[in-house]
DNA sequence: TCGCAGATTGCCT
DNA sequence: GGCAATCTGCGAA
């Protein structure tokens, strides 16, 4: 039996990148009905505010990146590219204006049926590793910007086991800030 | 196997 | 008006 523990806002008020590092091996839990879907976090990225060019935060505050100068342990979605949603946990020290972690990656646990169906392939190993996908897989759409992820709901992050071996690499699809290793996955 | 262009909407300049 | 924290399919090699 394993005991289900919800990652607490304390777990988010804290730096974007070691947030960041930490959510790897957490599991992402969407209920969808009596359906739940599940996945461990393989690859995460670290955006933060006004020092991080990549950053939509970066900038100034507008209508759709406010949540990142709010409150820690909600999600930030935001739809890109015409076609696709992005899912971020918004996540920044106490004193930091703004920041969020992006979910680029999990691994599918519970409900691979269910994503399967979603994504329109059996490919499990192309059902959730890309941020485009896995929020199609998961129906993550526009509904849950805002939604508090530190009460147990219908997404909701639980805690886990912590990977030994992280690696950092540059962030992918920005053209600037490069030069910065946000970027955080782990070998399975 | 690899690289590139198309899809398609909303945001920012 | 141009481009974006992307994915997929297609064509070339």
């Amino acid at each position: 039996m394993i005991k289900i523990k919800i990652l607490l806002k304390k777990f988010y008020m804290n730096d974007t990148k070691q947030v960041a590092k930490d959510l790897l091996g957490k599991t992402l839990v969407r209920k969808i009905g009596t359906q739940i879907l599940s996945g461990v976090i393989t690859e995460t990225e670290a955006y933060k505010g006004e020092n991080d060019p990549a950053s939509h935060a970066s900038r100034k505050k507008t209508e759709r990146n406010k949540i990142m100068f709010s409150e820690v342990g909600i999600a930030y979605v935001y739809f890109t590219y015409g076609m696709h949603y992005c899912f971020n946990v918004v996540a920044k020290k106490k004193n930091d204006k703004a920041g969020a972690v992006l979910i680029r990656a999990i691994q599918p646990q519970q409900g691979i049926n269910h994503m399967i169906k979603n994504r329109k392939t059996d490919i499990i190993s192309n059902l959730t590793n890309g941020p485009g996908k896995l929020t199609q897989a998961m129906q993550i759409t526009l509904k849950q910007y805002n939604h508090d992820l530190t009460k147990k709901s219908s997404l909701f992050i639980i805690d886990g086991e912590k990977p030994n071996k992280i690696i950092a690499k540059p962030r992918v699809g920005i053209k600037i800030g490069v030069d910065k290793l946000w970027n955080f996955s782990y070998k399975i």
